[in-house]
DNA sequence: TCACGGAATATTTTT
DNA sequence: TATTCCGTGA
């Protein structure tokens, strides 16, 4: 037995003992590896259904159950809700440990980092925010005051210069370069929008505000320009994971390189497939260059499809297959079976509208929940018809995408007496203010405006200034800041007294429609209850702003048996749901037309429509009208989007929808 | 200087 | 079609 010659061989001994979760068996290999690749830059190029965010959670669990310290990861997401939701599955996997992890969007990250740092800056902690509304305000204000408006030369609106300035700091582009390479139609007025820049940077900069574009810069002028700052923060954040990053832009891309100084513990994800945000400034490249900024990234592909049926996914894969630059992958599923997708021609938009309600409720007879159903379209208003047949039908939807509630008129202007309770020298809050008062126009309120910032008590500057038909309106406001300084009111409390004091100018100015706009008011003071700081109130307005729409629930019933979403397919990224209905599908709408100007857009379109295609886990139905109406031409006959051209029966069946006798 | 009404015009997607 | 612009009268 003592001579007996024995091989040993090392093996390794289960994990069990040290992690609570089997991660071996619940991740295919390819997860299994970016989970647990904890050091050093790696970049997951992750396809749709891919079980991208499934990989997330479970490296941040992961992470924690390394011992790394819960705090000390930074999750970067798209919109804040997505972080959250990461989260709350990493807490169900793990424990509420992961509620720690740091996580949100780029901007309202950089908004409470500017916050914590503003004096490194000369910035005052307490600016106010700028949503693209009130950027285009003051552009316009700054305009007039330059005398750019009457021209000989139309000069450009204001919406067409906010998306100059903001696409030439996110395409990293001075001005004078982007507008002679994209905006060469505007190349006339090009000394004048440079001189307007100037002045809507320093006008900005004097009363603290900040432009959406503006967080990103300052930001990254905080980390590259002030060493220990940089040094702080990247010790604080020692893995960073960056969702969506196909969508990122360079300015973001420089803020992850330099946030991860320290430590080069980067983990992006992404799907260059997927890329549609170009239009503000996103560069799909961007997830192919992050081995160049990180070298020695390790590149993982998750190419397994677990979200959609087999016909779902080619034809997925056939929309995409033919985009003219591609980098990755073709998906595959393993899930069995399935339908063919159908392309369903109706006879007009109102046809396709009540084939939609005809099939979701044939569907949630058949047992499929409305919330695993989704309408996905190109661009918010082509489903207007779509929501009076919906109601018509009592089928409860949620919309989301498009033009927000947070954005009327009359909510932003309750939401500026708030603000300026803030940041006083909030100069765009105080026009909204003074403008609504009868009597005060632009010229007016500017006076009124320069008094003020001068002032250390707004309520008696605004009582003092002299007699004016309009002194009585103004004691009225004067009152209501007094009112709003007494106390620690909370935001939901101070918001009722706004609206006491707002609601008479509601009516005045609304006189035929003021009772919808006031049921708005009411939801946002219910929004409003939810926050305890008006801070957290406001920054949350500003940067994560309640997705719904405007004309927002047919609230019905809102059981468990849920709602229809109907959603733009910017809305739908990285959702899923068991049947999806893309409407629209029409050479003109998809692709816009807007956007068959150059290669790069119309591409960008084709990656949509492979967005919305994907959304689909078992039914996807593609649909269009085949007549519609055009304003110039009046009733035409549609063709159907030309990224289905090519696309073979047996991937995309054809059918026509016809009216079926009475029965 | 303000308010209002008629004319011109561009028209998507969002932090 | 809805918004923005521009001229007019108060």
């Amino acid at each position: 037995m003592a001579n007996e010659a024995h091989t040993y061989v090392l093996r390794t001994i289960p994990q069990a003992s040290r992690f609570q979760l089997d991660y071996h068996r619940l991740l295919n290999e390819a997860q299994y590896d970016a989970v647990t690749t904890l050091e050093g830059p790696v970049l997951v190029v992750a396809g749709a259904g891919s079980g991208k965010t499934r990989t997330l959670v479970f490296r941040v669990a992961r992470l924690v159950e390394s011992g790394v310290d819960p705090r000390a990861i930074l999750l970067l997401t798209f919109t804040r809700k997505a972080a959250a939701e990461m989260l709350r599955r990493a807490s169900g996997l793990l424990d509420g440990r992961c509620d720690q992890v740091a996580g949100g969007t780029f901007h309202s990250f950089a908004n409470s980092v500017l916050r914590r740092y503003a004096a490194a800056l000369e910035l005052s902690s307490s600016f106010t925010i700028l949503d693209r509304g009130d950027a285009e305000d003051v552009i316009s204000l700054l305009r007039a005051r330059l005398g750019f408006d009457k021209k000989d030369k139309r000069f450009p609106r204001k919406q067409l210069i906010a998306e100059l300035y903001s696409m030439a700091v996110n395409k990293s582009r001075p001005i004078e370069r982007l507008v002679e390479e994209e905006y060469s139609h505007l190349a006339d007025h090009l000394d004048d929008l440079v001189t307007l820049h100037r002045e809507y940077t320093a006008y900005k900069t004097s009363r603290h505000l900040l432009d959406y574009d503006d967080l990103l810069v300052k930001l990254h002028e905080l980390l590259a320009a002030h060493a220990p700052v940089r040094e702080q923060l990247s010790r604080r954040h020692v893995y960073i994971m960056v969702d969506e990053y196909q969508d990122t832009n360079a300015l973001q891309a420089a803020i992850v390189r330099l946030l991860a100084a320290t430590h080069d513990n980067v983990m992006a994800v992404g799907d260059d497939a997927q890329s549609i945000y170009a239009f503000r400034g996103a560069n799909f490249r961007n997830i192919m260059d992050f081995p160049k900024l990180f070298p020695g990234t390790r590149v993982i592909a998750l190419e397994q499809n677990y979200r959609s049926t087999q016909p779902v996914l080619d034809l997925g894969n056939a929309i995409i297959e033919k985009a003219t630059e591609r980098y990755t992958k073709i998906l595959f599923t393993n899930r069995p079976g399935g339908e063919t997708p159908l392309l369903v021609a109706a006879h007009n938009e109102n046809f396709q509208s009540r084939f939609v309600c005809q099939r979701v409720l044939e569907l949630r007879e058949e047992g499929v929940p409305l919330h695993e159903m989704a309408v996905l379209f190109r661009s918010s208003f082509h489903s207007f018809d779509l929501e009076i047949e919906l109601s018509r039908h009592d089928i409860p939807f949620v919309k989301r995408g498009g033009f927000k509630f947070i954005e009327t008129a009359h909510v932003k202007d309750a939401l500026a007496h708030l603000r300026v309770l803030a940041n006083p020298r909030d100069s765009v809050s105080w026009h909204r203010i003074l403008l609504l008062i009868e009597g005060i126009g632009p010229r007016t309120a500017e006076d009124i405006i320069a008094q003020l910032s001068g002032a250390t008590n707004v309520a008696e500057c605004l009582e003092q200034f002299p007699p004016r038909p309009f002194s009585t309106d103004l004691r009225a406001l004067a009152g209501l800041f007094r009112r709003l300084g007494d106390g620690q009111p909370t935001p939901a409390e101070q918001l009722a007294e706004i609206l006491r004091y707002y609601e008479p100018l509601l009516k005045r100015k609304h006189p035929d429609d003021h009772p919808k706009r006031l049921k708005d008011l009411e939801h946002f003071v219910a929004i409003a209850a939810r926050y305890r700081r008006a801070e957290a109130l406001l920054a949350d307005m500003a940067l994560e702003p309640p997705s719904d729409s405007v004309n927002d629930v047919v609230a019905v019933d809102a059981d468990e048996e849920g709602l229809l979403t109907l959603s733009t397919i910017h809305s739908a990224k990285g959702l899923e749901w068991h049947t999806v209905f893309i409407i629209w599908v029409v050479d003109g709408k998809f692709p816009s037309a807007y956007s068959m100007g150059t290669t790069e857009e119309l591409e960008e379109e084709r990656r949509l429509l492979y967005v919305a295609a994907t959304r689909a886990k078992q039914n996807l139905y593609v649909c269009y009208p085949v007549n519609m109406y055009d304003r110039a031409a009046g009733m035409v006959f549609s063709k159907p989007s030309r990224f289905l051209d090519d696309i073979p029966g047996d991937a995309l069946h054809r059918v026509r929808l016809v009216e079926a006798p009475e029965a």
